[in-house]
DNA sequence: TTCCGACAGTGGGGTCGCAAT
DNA sequence: ATTGCGACCCCACTATCGGAA
């Protein structure tokens, strides 16, 4: 393995070709509407792992953005660099586990991992930071998607490009959600790769919301005060009440306080609430009377009915809970 | 002076790996 | 063999502080 490989084509010479040991990626900043101009360029928001993919000395290495080396996790996708990428040359993008809808998800990439069954990834790449040992962070983004474009033409088809639209976001936007994707991210056409999170890029996420019923809530741990966490469900047409998760975000520390007296002042022995078998629960759980109803944002459904990146909004004082019916999650 | 970006600290679901039971 | 726990991945959010504007 220290050997080179002797084909090492581009003719680079690996003295010259040093890469800096860490490269900070560059992180988005959370919008709620997609900015419009023709400045922006629009792509699809992945979810799936970010990776930075090094090639060096004829080897390629896969790289989260906490700087964990994950080469090891997706032998087949760093195999596929190491074929067809110069020396010198470090790719971001995103390694993705496609649906058969094409559209790209976590906890199908989550499965395929545990399964070991990583042959059929993908590595959608969405920017080029070196190519040949040329620093190319400090050039316009337009440019390095135009040399992005250029290296991956002769690239095996699991190593895509992410496609770009150019201005009115807030269309594409709209689009996005519709074909039920995570969301866009916007960049400025103009902008340097800073590796810091920058206002140069801009994610506007797709997102959910929906009343719940408070069913109990977890207590606070270290710091905090008032409570960790509220348990929420939901009736089933069946007229059953079923768990659909925690939401532990999204309370100022005045809410903490108030809502945990109001809590405790409708505390009860038994849950209510029917909870799916094998749910495990990290802390003790108080239980109160289903008679409070939350407003949650949250992302998705997970495989198990429970909510993703859940986030209080707020109290709805007007609903009665025996009004928060949902037919089916998985919509 | 005010504002904003970076950071710390809380919370979520899911998976893996190790140590204790 | 099971369970608990921390560390990763994905994340949302609040509070704080220091420097830029």
């Amino acid at each position: 393995m220290a050997k080179s490989r002797p084909s090492a084509r581009r003719n680079a010479p690996s003295s010259q070709v040093r890469l800096p040991r860490k490269i900070p990626v560059e992180l988005a900043v959370l919008e709620k509407r997609a900015p419009e101009g023709d400045q922006w360029f629009h792509e699809a928001k992945f979810d799936g792992y970010r990776m930075l993919a090094r090639i060096e000395e004829g080897k390629s290495s896969l790289v989260t953005r906490t700087d964990q080396v994950w080469t090891d996790r997706f032998p087949e996708i760093a195999e596929t660099f190491a074929g067809f990428a110069p020396d010198g040359t470090v790719f971001d993008g995103e390694i993705c586990k496609l649906t058969d809808k094409g559209l790209s998800s976590f906890a199908a990439l989550q499965q395929a991992l545990s399964n070991e069954d990583t042959k059929d990834l993908v590595y959608y790449a969405f920017d080029l930071l070196f190519h040949e040992g040329a620093d190319l962070r400090q050039r316009p983004l337009e440019e390095r998607k135009r040399m992005l474009a250029e290296v991956l033409a002769s690239a095996p088809p699991t190593i895509i490009l992410s496609q770009h639209q150019i201005g009115n976001g807030p269309a594409i936007y709209a689009r996005a959600c519709s074909l039920h994707m995570e969301g866009i991210v916007s960049k400025h056409r103009a902008s340097t790769y800073s590796g810091t999170r920058s206002p140069y890029w801009l994610k506007t996420k797709c997102l959910n919301t929906e009343e719940f019923v408070i069913i109990g809530y977890t207590d606070p741990q270290r710091s905090r005060i008032g409570f960790g966490a509220l348990l929420v469900g939901y009736y089933a047409p069946s007229g059953e009440l079923v768990y659909a998760g925690k939401v532990g975000t999204g309370f100022t520390a005045d809410l903490l306080l108030s809502m945990h007296e109001s809590l405790k002042a409708i505390e009860r022995q038994a849950p209510t609430a029917i909870l799916p078998k094998g749910t495990y629960m990290r802390s003790p759980v108080h239980w109160v009377e289903p008679w409070l109803v939350a407003q949650v944002e949250f992302t998705e459904w997970t495989r198990d009915n429970i909510l993703r990146h859940p986030s209080f909004l707020g109290l709805r004082e007007d609903k009665p809970p025996t009004e928060i019916i949902i037919e089916r999650p998985k919509a």
